[in-house]
DNA sequence: TATAATCTTGCATACCTATGCAAGACTAAA
DNA sequence: TTTAGTCTTGCATAGGTATGCAAGATTATA
């Protein structure tokens, strides 16, 4: 057996192979100058005696970690972000970054999560679903920790962020409905104070108003069963809403459930709905759901560039970037003649 | 503004209060002695200039990172697996630990990953949906890293593992079938070569066998389109399947679909239908599952507690556990009279 | 063969904190 | 006031790696 306890650390290399440590240090580091014999045997007797650098060590001297933190919420509620999270994860990979990973809970405080990241140094740090507080965004810059936000926004601070375009997806639904002839429009709300659910009311909202209608309005806090509930209060009254746009995609599968088996009322025919996000399940044949799909792979992409590069000049300004996501047409909403 | 780039140190906190360098280090560790006032006066510093301990440079000391490497599997493909991610994760952050992820897919290779791991010197692996060669289960041991995995095992190595108990589950639902008579029993697999769907065949099987009837079979790969296909060829043929077993809820929600919309058939009057998992969907209306429930919880808890205790005693055995789960009666399935 | 130019290598130090040890400060008891 | 005992604190070092600098080794050039 291979003695025990004790870590294996370049020196015990560097003895056997009879180099110094700073020659074994320069052999794992590719761009350092060793003479290519030397690093084949260093590399060797590594390999034999199981060495391998300590990434704690390095970092310190480095001053980088090469880890960057992911706060994440939502996880298990919204199959929309295990779908973010692996994109991402991944995406960290390739680019040589670990990730340490905070998964939250929505009214958890993010307070208590930063102070850790800082503490182990991330290089950088990327926020999902979830919004830090003024004094945090503060207090990663005094650190000189870039932050990305992943679909949220701090109009203030210099964080970069990349959202979808809330209020562009509101509105095209809005038009989708008028020009198939809907009148009574409802608007299903997620969270009640996150800018997402927000901006997508106020984009419905504009073109309806803009057109005279008026919006019945329920909360869904993004979750299939207040969602079921809401479509139920929508639909089972005097003057039942016809058209009803859901700040989420699982929020739609809810009321679609609601609507049809519960209510036995027809989709499309009887009411039309529309979601947001377009997970994969939007295109299950029981749904089939007509929905504004996020541009994912773009704000994937583009928010780990933004980090990457943020981490490497960190005099560089944030982005802050809205993408355009396109409406999919599927058939839970009837469409103009 | 405060300086930027160079980070604050232990030292500069030091010189501010007037005390030494060991002070300030102590007064940031509960457990160690430092006059009331001083800890104090220290803490009010450290506040004051934005000073943190710094974990790398702990981590070197203590030779403790308190990190902990998870690797997942599937986060994207099943939605059992978010969850399960979630709450480890959670669990683990109860004890202080931080959590390394590494998102993978089935056929990527755990051997670019576990040296990534180890160089960061995490103090455990918890490796959920995914094998690891035998080799690195000795490189971890020789590490000396306690390894858990999550519904997976290895017969010959001494990682720890938690699983639910795969063979007991299929036998239920063999049972189930046969009592409420059904003739024509089909089991469709997940990944052919996971121990998950390999062990909850091999329970349906024996009690088929023992009861003289045959199983049709297909593969469904875990995935809702492919257990769709596969629930087609099963139904649309000369005897068709009465009841079909699959691997895990989402294809169970596939085949559900495939029946109902496109094979126009009634569940469970025409055929039943059971999954296994018990992911949130299951109870949803539309599909109203009957299934075996995981107990996630219990394996949750029990492997991370597994992890912890093993890092804090090394010389702890490993702990190989298996958990029953529950059938879930919903109305999917026939039940007997 | 002699000289200049380029490669390799080792030495020494820095990164930042935790902790054993011993000395100094203080409290309580006599 | 003296002595023994308990608290606090500082000193010095260790943990494992990366890297500037200068010296030694090698190659290319004339």
């Amino acid at each position: 057996m291979i003695k025990k306890k004790t870590k294996i650390t370049s020196i015990e290399v560097a003895d056997l192979a009879g180099v110094s440590q700073s020659t074994v240090s320069r052999s794992f580091s590719p761009s350092s100058p060793v003479a290519k014999k030397t690093r084949e045997k260093v590399k060797k007797i590594a390999d034999m005696i199981g060495y391998q650098p300590n990434a704690m060590a390095r970092s310190l001297i480095t001053q980088k970690s090469n880890m960057v933190g992911i706060v994440i919420s939502n996880v298990t509620t919204n199959p929309f972000y295990p779908e973010v999270l692996d994109l991402l994860s991944r995406k960290f990979q390739e680019y040589g970054q670990k990730v340490m990973l905070f998964s939250v809970h929505r009214d958890q405080n993010l307070d208590d999560i930063l102070p850790q990241l800082l503490e182990y140094q991330v290089d950088g740090i990327l926020i999902t679903a979830t919004t830090l507080s003024s004094e945090m965004a503060f207090e990663c810059e005094r650190w000189g920790t870039p932050v990305t936000l992943f679909n949220r926004y701090i109009p203030g601070s210099n964080a970069s962020w990349f959202c979808c375009d809330n209020i562009a997806g509101g509105r095209k639904v809005a038009q989708l409905f008028l020009d198939s002839g809907h009148k009574r429009p409802a608007y299903i709300a997620g969270v009640e104070d996150t800018s997402t659910s927000i901006d997508r009311e106020r984009g419905f909202l504009q073109i309806m108003d803009n057109n005279g209608l008026k919006i019945l309005r329920e909360v869904g806090n993004y979750n299939y069963n207040d969602a079921y509930s809401a479509a139920v209060r929508l639909v089972d009254c005097s003057e039942p809403a016809d058209a009803i746009f859901c700040a989420n995609d699982i929020m739609a599968i809810g009321v679609l459930d609601a609507v049809r088996s519960k209510m036995d009322m027809k989709v499309p025919d009887d009411v039309s709905i529309i979601g947001f996000d377009d997970i994969p399940m939007a295109s299950w044949p029981s749904f089939n759901l007509t929905t504004v799909r996020q541009p994912v792979n773009q704000m994937v992409d583009g928010s780990v560039k933004d980090l990457i590069s943020r981490i490497n000049k960190p005099e560089k300004p944030p982005n802050q970037k809205v993408i355009t996501g396109e409406l999919v047409y599927r058939g839970s909403a009837r469409i103009p003649k």
